[in-house]
DNA sequence: ACTCCCTGTTAATTTATTGTTAACCAACCA
DNA sequence: TGGTTGGTTAACAATAAATTAACAGGGAGT
């Protein structure tokens, strides 16, 4: 069950293109519609909410720029970027001036649209995946590293910073192993006897705080490490 | 008597680029602070508020990149563009990674870089005009920044302006953990022990000035920061 | 089973951070 | 000049967190 990142209107009648950035820009979370002319892509943009629109600047039946002007006059608020083939400058400063959020010229990298995409939707206070902002869901237990809280079963518990950086660690690496001289390493600074010590207190407290889920579970590797185990039913 | 549209801080360590923008920038209206590189860049970040930073990627000293990065950790608001004459992909990634707001490569026509410009401000513009209204409500109490004052129950307490900065950054960080170096950066320039201290005998004044509504409190993180907590009813 | 070494747990101790009040100092202003 | 005001430093109390200690189990090899 992956949470849609946001709605995107895509038009580009290039149908390899058109295709990969679907698939690629769905792979990343955000659901597409692809239209592959401008009247069609106006008629799709009136049937729903987009937050964000992908225009090809050449595109059949009604150009980019004239698709753009049409969206913006129904809805000035959804952000566009324009993509195109010719690097003209009088073509960016067209686009730019029709308001666009962006204007990216081929080639360019799916890398470099994704982050453009997330820059935008980011400013426009449309939430990100939850990855970024360090909330991590251990079984019925919630964890927001970023205000070192675990929220559990309604009731809140506030982490000391040593806590929350260790559980992190175990969050970022479910079900895999976590060696004990990396945690040291990482969190205390240098692997020595007692800092050793110091860190099996934290993992005996942590265990004390999931204990009330029995899906979840610190298991140990003896020797070794740690193991922040969950149990998906 | 012109208006100025905004603050911008320019760091470009060619001359003819760095004199020519900064005129044009200013015939558009725009306050600038021209600095050649990246340490004295930093110093002007410190030394106030801007709305935008423009960077130049390639400068002496300290590169954009890592000031960049720097102002990032002072004020993770501020939007900020990166000029270069490399159109290298990999640059253009690491730009938008650090969150750049745009990537724009030289050579590029001032009308685009016009453009961009009044579109980042454009987006941040409804933020901004919350934050430059500047009117927070905090439980029962009205905060208005602005004029650093605060409305207690019909009475009127007036704010110095350290008291009203941290107060705001509070705010637009309500129930959310806002750290103290973040803080010590942004308002006091530099995180030491003395400024810390300092802070915290702000912190308590401000506890005393909210201390009539229970369902606000200023929670201390320890070793970590503080966070306004205000309880809906 | 015996032994060594690693881990679990709780409590005691030490260290670091914060709260608070007041003294101090510099800038501003009548 | 002397009185305000805003801001910093100092000092001490109160807390919270982190480390150390102490002891009890447990695994793994012999």
């Amino acid at each position: 069950m992956k949470e849609v990142k946001a709605d995107i209107l895509l038009v580009e009648d290039d149908q390899n293109l058109g295709y990969m950035l679907q698939d690629f820009l769905e792979m990343e979370g955000y659901r597409i519609d692809l239209q592959k002319n401008g009247e069609s892509g106006l008629t799709a943009f009136k049937s729903r909410q987009f937050d964000l629109c992908i225009l090809d600047v050449m595109l059949p039946v009604k150009d980019g720029f004239s698709l753009a002007e049409e969206i913006h006059l129904i809805n000035p608020q959804t952000p566009f970027i324009f993509v195109t083939a010719k690097a003209l400058q009088s073509d960016r400063i067209k686009g730019l001036k029709l308001g666009a959020d962006d204007y990216i010229t081929k080639p360019f990298s799916t890398e470099e649209l994704k982050l453009r995409i997330e820059n935008i939707l980011r400013r426009i206070g449309k939430q990100q995946e939850n990855t970024h902002n360090n909330v991590f869901t251990i079984g019925q237990i919630i964890f927001d590293f970023a205000n070192q809280v675990l929220q559990i079963h309604g009731e809140e518990r506030r982490l000391t910073k040593k806590e929350a950086l260790l559980l992190k660690m175990l969050c970022q690496n479910v079900n895999n192993l976590v060696r004990r001289e990396q945690i040291l390493l990482q969190i205390w600074g240098s692997d020595d006897y007692f800092m050793g010590r110091s860190m099996d207190v934290y993992i005996a407290k942590l265990r004390n705080y999931l204990k009330s889920e029995p899906t979840v579970n610190i298991v140990n590797i003896h020797g070794t490490g740690f193991k922040l185990e969950v149990n998906e039913l």
